[in-house]
RNA sequence: GGCGGAGUGGCCGAGUGGUUCAGGCAAGGGCCUGCAAAGCCCUGUACGCGGGUUCGAUUCCCGCCUCCGCCUCCA
């Protein structure tokens, strides 16, 4: 699989995360059906906007470049997704990319003009094939080169103004065009033919059907399946630094824990829009809780969970387009299952429905008891045994209480960890206690 | 101008020619509980507007309205 990663450019925003968090699930699902996935998540590390930001903020490009590399790579980290087997960047690859223009110069399907090198698109007949444009009917952009042969021809290669970095090639110093980076690095990494590719929806056109077009015209089959996630909206528009509506992956984690986040970004279809909202967010985060509540139940009663096998229906929902909102559905059936059961004090029951969550939610990255999340909780939702003993010595010294009917007391005792912030569930195998999950506005 | 997406019950969010059809959150009622909490059960009868096809359309066809995206190296 070849994804279209970040041009690193500027903070991880909530639309990044999500193209990321809709891949790293099917990829997961991929690798559960035994499959041997080699997942590639590029990074444009030269552009004219990573130039222009570095400038104006005074930094070298470089700097600026790998400042925000790390970002979003923490970015995907905190929110679950697998690494990456390969993170090639852009100017890694200046080597592939020169031998890429040397074949499409070669095959006719490329041409320098002042130090500049444009693909012709006139010369690969299927041009438009992946997008559905009609060539002839797409607008003539702003910067119309005057180097070009026709305006649809798109750089690849571009020459160096000065002060700007520069590679040298057989057509003199410059840099590569956006496109091209994608060509190289997926082939230089899948071979000439390869699965996936994906991308977020406002990358078909022109940046995939540009980089099929200078593939395929080189002699590569290139990418067999192309995906495309849809966006994350605020009040109905997408986000931009000029609407000012830029939801940045800090700022959502103070709102949200970040498995809630990445529960909440990928429960809808990958390819429908995600309108987000504060109120959204918290109900998704409402709705994890009651799965983890559900493992913790059966932990405490039952015992120790281990994931099983994922329900029929389950994997029948991701194989047909990774539908996870019926997957969810599947999930929630489960919960709701052993829930019962375990009212019932069918123990076993309720085990092997939470075995099946567990399976369900490994897949999907969610997992409360697996890694990073069962000991990324450890801070908020446990407490050191120290105290956990004394809190176990005073709902022991409430069941005390209770058992003499001596209710008032009972409740103080309960009160006393209630304001500390313990939530106290009486169960038909005793009381059990556990941290408060800090809400929405705490 | 070209290409594409969307309008579903209080909210989020799937889906389909008809009978139960999601699922979650919130709400109301019930069970359980000393009281709670958690959990379970029940309830709401929705598909932008106008036509048409059909025994029957939210789902198919036609027209319309509204919103959004791409064609500017933005996921």
């Amino acid at each position: 699989m070849y994804l279209c990663g970040a041009t690193v450019q500027d903070t991880p925003h909530i639309g990044h995360v999500r193209g990321a968090l809709n891949y790293d699930v099917l990829r997961r699902w991929l690798i559960h059906n035994g499959l041997d996935v080699y997942f590639v998540r590029n990074v444009t590390d030269i552009d004219d906007k990573i130039l222009t930001k570095a400038a104006a903020a005074g930094r070298p490009w470089w700097e600026w470049a790998a400042t925000h590399e790390r970002q979003f790579e923490q970015a995907f980290d905190s929110l679950g997704c697998l690494p990456p087997s390969v993170t090639p960047r852009a100017t890694g690859h200046i080597t592939q990319m020169v031998e890429l223009i040397e074949r499409l110069i070669e095959a006719g399907h490329a041409y320098e003009s002042g130090g500049d090198v444009y693909f012709a698109v006139a010369t690969f007949e299927d041009y438009g094939r992946l997008s559905g444009q009609h060539p002839e009917e797409v607008q003539q952009g702003e910067t119309a080169a005057e180097g070009k042969r026709d305006h649809r021809d798109f750089t690849l290669w571009k020459r160096a103004k000065p002060d700007e970095p520069a590679w040298s090639t057989p057509w003199g110093r410059g840099r590569p065009g956006w496109h091209l980076e994608c060509s190289a690095m997926s082939t230089t990494y899948l071979g000439s033919e390869f699965d996936i590719h994906g991308g977020g929806i406002d990358l078909i056109f022109p940046h995939h059907e540009n980089e099929r077009a200078q593939s395929r015209a080189a002699g590569d089959a290139f990418a067999r399946y192309w995906l495309h996630n849809a966006w994350v909206t605020i009040a109905g528009e997408k986000m931009s630094k000029s609407l000012g509506n830029v939801l940045s992956i800090p700022t959502l984690l103070e709102k949200a824990r970040a498995v809630e986040l990445r529960y909440y970004l990928i429960q809808p279809h990958y390819r429908s829009t995600v309108e987000y909202s504060d109120d959204a967010l918290f109900e998704a985060a409402q709705g994890y809780r009651r799965i983890e509540q559900f493992l913790r139940r059966v932990k405490d009663r039952a015992g120790a969970v281990r994931p099983g096998t994922v329900p029929e229906a389950f994997g029948a929902a991701l194989d047909d387009d990774l539908a996870t909102p019926q997957a969810f559905a599947v999930l929630h059936g489960a919960v709701r299952d052993g829930n019962a059961a375990l009212d019932a004090g069918e123990h076993a029951t309720a085990a092997e429905h939470a075995a099946e969550v567990r399976a369900m939610t490994g897949i999907l990255g969610v997992d409360p008891l697996a890694e990073p999340w069962s000991s990324a909780a450890g801070g908020d939702t446990q407490a050191s045994s120290a105290l956990a003993t004394l809190v176990d010595r005073i709902l022991s010294e409430r069941e005390h209480a209770r058992a003499q009917r001596d209710f008032a007391r009972a409740d103080q005792l309960r009160d006393l960890v209630t304001e500390a912030g313990i939530v106290v569930e009486d169960t038909a195998d005793g009381p059990t206690w556990t941290l408060k999950t800090p809400a929405r506005d705490e």
